[in-house]
Order: C-alpha cells, then structure tokens, then sequence
DNA sequence: ATGAAAAATGCAAGCGCTTACATTGCAAGA
DNA sequence: TCTTGCAATGTAAGCGCTTGCATTTTTCAT
C-alpha cells in the first residue's frame, strides 16, 4: 500500500501492464475493444494500484461527464428531499451522477451555482420552476447543456418542464375549501418574486374565488418566506384581524404546519374556528395535528419522470418534452365548515 | 449574441483582447498582478464574450478546485439538512463550493460516491460518522483528500470530527426517563450496522440502565431504517408485548415521530400511557402533537465549525482537529412520569 | 540621462485523459 | 505460400487552463 507518494495516473497503468495509455482508457471505456488477455491484466494492475481515473482529465477530454447537476431551492425542510431522491436513484440507474445544490431561494446563489454546475462539466441541469433571467438560458445555450425545469408544468415555456400546474392544483384545493363553506378566505403565501410557482398558486385560489362570485381582491394575502415560523407569525397577524377569516389557504405544507402551530399557541381551534389548508403533502403534512387537508404532489414520480427526460435530452434522443403530473387533494381533520355564525 | 457557435475559451478571450492567455488568467486568479487598463480591458472581453472558464481545465492545471464534497446518508429527511446548510453558507463565504451526495445508507454507495467526488477534484471531503472500511481512508490518504467526519466525536477516531459524542447525550437523556420514574424502558433504534452513531446510541441508554441498577439485557431494542412508518411499526411491536414498557427512547426524531403516529392510531394516549423521545430536535420534534422531549443537536454550530475546520485542513493549516459540541435536552410533553401501577 | 530593480507580460510546458489515425499481428481465402 | 482484411494496439494531438521562468516595460534613485 502506498508504495507511490502520490495518486497514480493512467500512465502508471499502462507502463505497469505493459500497454499503452490507449489501451488502458479502453479497457475502462470501451472494454469489447480489448482482447480479454490483455484486459484481465490491465484491470488487474488498476487494481493492483488503486488506480481511480481523474475526473476532471476525463471530462475535458472526452466532453461528457455523465453529471447532472440539480439547482435546489432549499434543502432546508423536504419539499424537494423526494423527488430528488427519486430523481438520483433513476439517474444512478441509468450511469449518471447527480450532483446538487441549493440557492437558498436566491436568484444570484441560483445563478452563481448554475455556472458552477456547467463550468464543472454536467451534461445536463435540473432547475426549479421557470423563471429567471433569460441570460441564463442563453449561457445554456450557448455551452449546449440542456435543462429542464421541474415543479411545475408550462407546455409554451422556453423550457421543457416536468412538473403540474400550480394554479390548476391550487385552484381545485380553493375550489373545495369554498364547496365547504367557506367565504373569508385568506392566504399565507411563499415568496412570489422570482416565484412561478407560488405566483400560479396565488393565482389558484384568486381564480376559484373569482369563479364563484366572491370578490378575489378582498382577499388577505400575506407573503413570507416557506419557514415554519413564518407561517406562524402570518397565522397571527391573518387572525387579529377583524372579522377572522374562516379558512387560510397556504402556500405549502410548511406554512400551514407554522400556522397550526401559531393556532395551538394562540388557542384557535382548528379546524372548529378555522381551517388550514396545505400544499405538497410532505411526510409533516400527515403528522401535524390536526393533520392537514392538502394537495399531493406525486414527487417520486415527478422525480423519475424528470430524470427519464432529462436523460434522453442529453443523449440527444430527445428534443425536451414537457409532462403534466397529476395532483390530487389529500382531505385530513384541518379542512371543515366553518363556524356558525361566521 | 451567440456569434460563436460554442462556449468562449481562454484563448479566445486573449486574442480578443490582445494580450496572452497568462494573462487573462491572472486578470482572474490573482487580479493585483495585472496592471489595471489591462485587467479592465479584459474583463471588458470577458463580459462580451460571455466567458466562464471551464472547471475540469482549472482543476487539472492548478490541482485545486475549491470545491468540498458532501456524502450524507440520506436527503429524504430533515436529519443533516440545517447542518448542511451551515457548513454550506460557511463554504460559501469562504470562496469554497459544496457538493452533495447521498448514499441511502449503503457503504457500498457511499464508496462510489468518495470515488465520485475525489475524482472530481473535491479538496476535501465531509463525511457522516466514523465507520467505514479502512480502504476508504487508504484511498482518501493517497489522494492526499482531507476528510473531516460530523455528527459524531471520537477523539481517538484516526479521522478527526466534529460533532458530540452520541453515547453521552443519549445516557443524559435515558437518566432524565430514569429519573422521572420509568424502569421498564424499551427502545427504538436505527439501523446499527455500520452506523457508529446509532450503535452509541444504544450504548448510551445501556449504560444508563445498568448505571441505575437496572438490568439493560432485558431492555427490548428493535432496529429499524430511519423511517415514520418504521418507529410507527416498531411501537406496535413493542406495545403488543406484556408487560407494556412505560418509555420507549427512539435512535431520533424520526422514529419518535412515527411512534407518535401509531400510538395515535392505536389510542394509546403519549405520555399518559407511555412516554416517548426523540433525538436530534428537528422542526418535526416541536411540531408533533404531543410535542417531543427530545435531544437537542446544535446543527448549524457543528455545521459551521465542520467547515471552518475542513478549510483549514484542506489549506494545510490545520492537520485535523477534533471538536465536540454541546448538546442538551428539551423537555417537551411527550415525557412524564409513568402510570399508576406500571 | 542612466542603470538597476521592480512590475507587467509573454512563453510554453504540462495537468491526465480520450480518440482519430497509423501500425502491427493474425486468421483465412486464393 | 502470399495476399487481404480485420481486430488489437500504439502514437500523438489535443481538451482549456495555470504557472515557473524568461523577457520586456516601467519606475526611480542617482
């Protein structure tokens, strides 16, 4: 062990084995390409060695790197935790590797890690939502690495998405939030600059109220960042006014779990003084208490999807197809009537 | 835009701005050494042009890539997300760029993952725990990669760490159930193969036992993955057996969680019949109903410190460190004295 | 003005790998 | 036995960048 001060190169291989550097990288790449005399020897000195090729080498020389990197918003709390693990595992399945980090909702962070991505040699990206400075797309372009967007679905977008419709799926929850009874809605909403998807979700529950005759701008909408504790102190600050909305739309799970706890603080009963609804049906979703009424996002197999797609583009196989995943409503104890007398 | 068909290279930049590829390099690594109407005439061209230099070529000239790799075990839950964002931004101010991974769990991928990044040039390496084959640190000392392990402190490990000591906190925390009454105490841990963390964890409560004269041997410990529906299945188990234990201590938060849950569906009141803990205090801990005593893990500290350490090993400034951080328990409704009669 | 030291810039050798093309070896048909 | 043709291997030219060293330019004390 160690016999070498320092990493050995294919060259060390090769000299080792005997062959030329040619042969080695072939016994690595393309291994029907070497008699099996010569490749059982050559692997058997890389083995001998610890030989584990430069990536970096690699990638500049064959340009491909089977990476794909992923520009998270957060890693903070689940939202993306699912998908992205499905995303891996269908990645991993297929060769490539995924590498991933977070903007922490910052378009500038996004950007930076966007170019960190590229410059690192990824072969494709996996970006959330669509909104950003066109200059991005343009560097794309232009260094021919292909993206795709997930979390949301926009079929005329620039980009291909794999994802749902924010605005389709939030509308359908307001829809049932107001089929309950409810007529003082309020919202507790993501941040919606640089947003598409919390913007589409506002729009949603404008839409439905709009629909059915209720006036969408009376409507209280606090925005905030997607933190438990923010969506308590909107909780707080939705409930001291007068009269009380009856039901808070909120723009995920994780502000509704903040309201929940605010509410609990506060000792508003959910769902007898108002109703709390969610959005994403993380795993918190189904252990708050009351649990939530939410939308399910079907992350896995947005994640699987979104790998599949995103894996033909890189190969060229395909152009960039936009998928519409289905939504549905998860009804738990938070969503009720509203009060008497409300 | 776009009048070149592909991405700008640094060559491209040097002509365009009349002066040599040395420095235009220099423009950007090291700006003092170039006089300023140049440096500004070529940052100008590089503006223009839209250049971004290629990273696998950086790495491979300068043997230095900035970049630190990450492998935690797993995304899909809260556990390592707040410490990782922390040695992330820490990172980040220090001009060094994360890369995550995840291993599910699996040594074998884990071992891929090392390779992965090593082979990507990653300075230095953030690994969760001690445990892993020696060959693992063979290949990272050939590397010459430093590696600094968290979420775990052994001060005699040949790899140094920052984190706390597991065992300690979680005898703190079996004294606290002792004290506050409990004698038949059962527990549910993850999966202790290859997992040193959770391993100590169970010796923690061990030593707690015997340390008050109970006999641990007889302490039912069920292992299971760190999943909600595994700690809900793991307490139906343990609940079907007679005597019923009066505290069951969980490997973490996840686990007491999906305890919680079960005990829900089964109509055992918590902590009325049974109190239950958790470890680790994530924002799940304070949002489950009752709320959990909990073990409470300074995850943005530990983060913060593993990346001003990893820095310092990587600069040569430090040959490894090993700090251990403070826990401590919250108390939380999920704990009270047992019933009458247990 | 002048030479020496300092500052700015250029030259060119790699970094470790892939791959087009050239070369060699060998089986098999003529 | 001698081509012919293909399979196996080797040769060497990069990929885009950094950096030690050489060269040119500037600065400044004399």
């Amino acid at each position: 062990m160690g016999k070498t001060r320092s990493a050995p190169t294919l060259n060390d291989v090769a000299s080792h084995a005997g062959v030329s550097t040619a042969t080695v990288s072939r016994c690595l790449n393309s291994p029907n390409q070497v008699v099996e005399t010569t490749r059982v020897r050559v692997l058997q000195v890389i083995e001998e060695l610890g030989y584990t090729p430069n990536f970096a080498a690699r990638v500049m020389a064959a340009k491909r790197s089977f990476t794909i990197g992923a520009i998270i918003p957060t890693m903070d709390n689940a939202i993306f935790a699912r998908g992205l693990q499905a995303f891996q595992n269908e990645l991993r399945q297929n060769g490539y590797t995924l590498l991933v980090s977070s903007s922490d909702y910052k378009p500038e962070i996004e950007k930076e890690q966007i170019r960190a991505l590229v410059a690192r040699g990824a072969d494709g990206l996996l970006l959330i939502g669509h909104e950003r400075e066109n200059e991005i797309y343009d560097y794309l372009k232009r260094h021919q690495v292909p993206a795709l967007v997930a979390w949301s679905y926009l079929p005329d977008a620039r980009q291909p998405s794999v994802g749902f419709s924010n605005r389709d799926a939030m509308f359908a929850l307001a829809q049932d939030v107001i089929n309950t009874g409810h007529r003082r809605i309020a919202m507790i909403s993501g941040v919606t600059a640089g947003n598409d998807r919390a913007q589409r979700r506002v729009q949603g529950v404008r839409d439905a109220l709009q629909a059915n005759g209720i006036c969408a701008d009376d409507m209280r909408v606090i925005e905030t960042t997607y933190e438990i504790d923010s969506g308590a102190h909107a909780f707080r600050d939705l409930m001291s006014r007068t009269p009380r909305p009856t039901a808070i739309i909120c723009g995920n799970d994780v502000l509704a779990v903040g309201a929940l706890r605010e509410a609990r603080r506060m000792d508003v009963s959910v769902p007898d003084e108002v109703s709390i609804t969610g959005f994403d049906d993380i795993e918190l979703a189904e252990i708050a208490s009351p649990a939530l009424t939410t939308v399910h996002v079907p992350h896995r197999e947005m994640g699987r999807k979104a790998a599949q797609e995103l894996i033909a583009m890189v190969n060229g196989t395909s152009k960039g197809v936009s998928t519409c995943i289905d939504t549905h409503i998860v009804y738990r104890a938070s969503l009720a009537t509203p009060p008497n007398g409300a």
